[in-house]
DNA sequence: GTGAAAGCGCTAACAG
DNA sequence: CTGTTAGCGCTTTCAC
């Protein structure tokens, strides 16, 4: 018969070392110079404190000083390479201040969003930095009347007065279809989601006016949304290339419609690549690889995590709420082989 | 002068209601009929639980009872197709059986995956799902030490008794060498990464074993594991096909391998993939999506999730810990374009 | 059927 | 300089 080993707590320390747990406390959070405890038992304590390889439980310490340190980074899709890349920037600055960051995926899906803010929530982190999904808006409200820090990132939620980091995605839209028209090419097709979203919608304005001022046919693909059926989407792509024969140039909306988009045309024919003009909104590690490479607009992920803490982390920092952060950026274009003259 | 409203606690919601916090506690936890609380307190509770959205401090509960019902999985990047793949279906389980899951990328990086460890060990989750980076095991055995329960994954460590579940590199490697022998390739490369990881060094010695039964020469190349430098891998890729004009096929021992081979190749000769076969250890959606498509030996998903949890889930469930659990599964080739008789 | 009260492990105000 | 102690919000035993 043997008993499950209890971890240490500070308690036991306290009365193993003969002196009190606030002792050992103030030892443990560094405290102890400023709280003016003797070298000698400084030393004895951390000594012992290594000796055992002692780890704090951490529910506790949360429970007493209501903060966990911990912040959540929630998007659309993690494994997407923009928000991959700005989780990463935001992990190097969380770690920086001292708090530790967790990442997760919405997949877009209202219900899941909703699930993994309240899973949060109630674990009492201490602030969110999230990609809303159509429909969150009341969640969001639940967080920001509670008091709770949140950043909006890559698209902004109108009717709330929320803080958030966006890009001009009208702007975007516009030099990335005028691209397109510079290098020549005249039938320039705009694939997007179905999704009533304001940056899809920004990126849709772009395109049209900039189609329109230069005198051609805008022509749009809507997918619906639904990331189950990758392979409905892309019959659609097909049926729609091939019944618009003279469509010579592809604009997609977000990185992950332009693989779907390649996969189509590869299937439809493995040479017709090399007659379109293609380029995406959002870069991904993908279209480096491709072949030919392909051109994309890209976000400022640098400016994007930068900006994001510093909102955060004042948010964290003064408790009064200054008036939100509005935070339009602007993205670059990368010319890649996709997109060259013809 | 306003004060930050605070949560509401059990004790605000007994005070209001004049009860008692143990029967509001009842009643939350869904004990009302088993402690026999009368039906029109228990919906009194309810009505007012719902009204104010109540949502407890999991902290609290966390502390008290001992257990998070939180659950990590651990894994080199959660972005690679098989890793997210598993990742997801052990989710839809965890679900069920009333448990959370946190996901995270040790980057194959034991610094990075000693403060995971301890990140969440100190948050006291209730287990670890880990695929083990070279150089884990002293942290992984103070897990064991310490009664917490893991399963290894992926890969296992020879020198502890824990639980694992890993697919035959070996057979696999053997199979995927036989097939390009097979479709007619006399020279085929592997290309592997230099890391002293055992499933690495099976995936070699099938690919070995292969190649001398059927009486052709070996040719490897070992590159530096080191995510951040991408593109002196790729270099030395290039180096290597370009003086080995001989190779006629090419065996990648990971997908991230083959994904930055297929840029090597691409940028010798965008030609130059349609002469040769191409076969990879580990599917990724990329290869379906390529031109050519690229053919994979898969590893069986669903299977590894299945087990892993269900070795997790007892381990969570019995305390006394049983012997551990010794899965090697079988994985199956998946033949693509990229492998076809040329 | 319901309530009082102890206690999970930690921090920090206060006392000495 | 160090210790005593209250209490964070919750669960659960025991008492009535």
């Amino acid at each position: 018969m043997f008993m499950k080993k209890k971890r240490p707590s500070l308690k036991d320390i306290a009365e193993v070392l003969n002196i009190s747990t606030t002792t050992v406390s103030f030892v443990l959070n560094g405290k102890g110079a400023e709280k003016k405890i003797s070298k000698e038992l400084i030393a004895r304590v951390e000594t012992y404190l290594k000796e055992i390889n002692y780890k704090p439980n951490l529910v506790a310490r949360s429970l007493r000083t209501g903060s966990t340190r911990v912040l959540v980074f929630m998007v659309e899709d993690i494994s997407n390479h923009f928000f991959s890349k700005v989780g990463r920037l935001i992990e190097d600055i969380c770690y920086k201040n001292d708090y530790r960051v967790l990442f997760c995926s919405t997949e877009n899906n209202v219900k899941r969003t909703q699930e993994l803010i309240h899973l949060f929530h109630e674990r009492q982190v201490d602030g969110f930095i999230i990609v809303p999904p159509p429909g969150i808006e009341k969640e969001i409200s639940y967080l920001l009347e509670n008091e709770v820090p949140v950043v909006l990132f890559d698209r902004k939620i109108p009717e709330l007065e929320a803080d958030y980091v966006i890009i001009n995605n009208y702007e975007g839209a516009k030099q990335s279809t005028q691209h397109l028209i510079d290098s020549g090419y005249k039938n320039i097709a705009f694939i997007t989601i179905d999704l009533d979203q304001i940056q899809m919608h920004d990126r849709e304005a772009g395109y049209r006016a900039t189609i329109e001022n230069a005198g051609f046919e805008p022509q749009i693909l809507k997918l619906p949304y639904n990331t189950s059926n990758v392979v409905a989407s892309r019959e659609k792509m097909k049926d729609f290339f091939k019944s618009n024969k003279n469509i010579d140039a592809l604009f997609f909306a977000t990185n992950y419609l332009s693989q779907s988009g390649l996969k189509a045309i590869h299937q439809i024919d493995p040479q017709l690549i090399n007659k379109l003009g293609i380029i995406s909104f959002d870069d991904s590690g993908f279209f480096e690889m491709y072949s030919p490479t392909i051109s994309a607009f890209a976000q400022p992920v640098d400016e994007m995590a930068n900006q994001l803490m510093k909102i955060l982390l004042n948010k964290l920092k003064n408790k009064e709420k200054p008036k939100p952060v509005k935070l339009v950026l602007e993205g670059t274009l990368v010319e890649r082989e996709s997109s060259s003259k013809k």
